[in-house]
DNA sequence: ATTACTAAAAGACGAGTAA
DNA sequence: TTTACTCGTCTTTTAGTAA
């Protein structure tokens, strides 16, 4: 263990003071066994015993101790602690720019894509739903494992659907698509209705041709953001 | 260690979650090295190589490793572990009844108190600013330790004042009051402006005969409540 | 530079026990 | 019942090292 000067509690300590806080150690003295703390932490009341010592000695609990049992409180200091930690939380939920990223590299494609680009009932439906006058051609990319993971949270988000239609005897399939940007580019992640798309890879249209515009070929690593709701 | 049966992330490990997810890890995959997370966490690159392995393990986070490093995302059971640990904090902050509470043992009044209730002076104020028209004598108790904590949390509340006067060339000083519950009744603790009245005694004035409504003697316990804002 | 293994050192844990 | 000590064991940690 690191001297820790100053700078932080210790995990376990700052879990123990969570669950003093949760039983009202804010408000005032509440009544703690070592018993009954180290079922609620899954720990022996030994080791509950030696938190309450560690807690009050670094000044964040006050305790009256009597034969029967004690009486814990939480120390301005301990408040503090928790606010803290709390403020941290708020962080990571409340704030942040709000933006799904996704990571991998550009493939060749599976020429399914470029077939839909290439007709008029879906590409009038990309200009109109998705503003994007789709450049001949689509952008395939294999996510790395870690995007793949990002990827399933997306399907929460509010994808735009493309119909499906019938033209000269033939059956068109349905779509959804979602606008992302692609290293800066206006685009949109196109995604079929039935196939099933293996989940690593990525199907996208933009309004420029990005492999000549950003100068990439298969292989290169690609980012791309997606603006959450 | 517990086999822990599902049922919680391992502190360490929810603060090594904590980390990425500040990272953004949550949005998508951050670049970690465990040098750079051991240095945030105080912990060795070992360990944080082996918090990576268990999160892994646990299915809370998705990693790609390269010979020069690893991306690392936080998969939805992750993010759901994150959510419930702020929704404790939420609990403990945003929550709860508002309610500071004070525990002590009656004690034999100083003397100084049934001296203030005796007086016109401030007999008016506590009628017209706090609303208590006291009975003669004061209630006096000796804070338990663990109490004495909550009582200096109780100095940013909002205190009412009792301004001093002149009366037949006597000078009477000028105190605090606060409304306050003692076991159900109402009351008001008073504190002297200048005297410095020991941390842990609290000196009380209610409409009531405490001692009588209560029935209690000296030494034995009370619980005053106090609410807060 | 990385990650993560092995092995020695450090530290935490719970059983037993006293007060 | 409590709390918290000692002590033996076991876990965790870090240093060293390989890939």
């Amino acid at each position: 263990m690191l001297t820790n000067y100053g700078c932080m509690v210790v995990a376990e300590d700052l879990q123990c003071l969570k669950s003093i806080a949760l039983m009202g150690g804010r408000d005032g003295p509440v009544s703690i066994s070592t018993q009954k703390l180290g079922a609620e932490l899954g720990i022996s009341p030994q080791t509950a015993s030696r938190r309450l010592i560690s807690l009050e000695g670094q000044g964040l609990i006050t305790r009256t101790i009597r034969p029967d049992g004690q009486f814990v409180t939480i120390t301005g200091t301990g408040e503090e602690e928790l606010r803290t930690e709390y403020a941290s939380y708020q962080r990571i939920f409340e704030e942040g720019e709000r933006m799904y990223r996704l990571e991998g590299e550009l493939i060749s494609g599976l020429g399914e894509g470029r077939y839909y680009v290439s007709i008029e009932g879906y590409v009038n439906q990309f200009r109109e739903r998705l503003g994007i006058d789709p450049f001949p051609g689509t952008f395939n990319i294999r996510l790395i494992p870690a995007s793949v993971e990002t990827r399933r949270k997306m399907a929460g988000l509010d994808w735009i659907a493309i119909d499906g239609f019938t033209d000269h005897d033939r059956t068109f399939g349905g779509a959804k698509g979602l606008r992302c940007t692609i290293e800066g580019y206006d685009g949109a992640i196109i995604v079929p209705g039935r196939s099933h798309y293996p989940d690593d890879i990525i199907e996208i249209i933009s309004g420029t041709g990005l492999r000549t515009a950003l100068d990439l070929k298969d292989g290169d690593m690609v980012k791309i953001e997606v603006k959450r709701e």
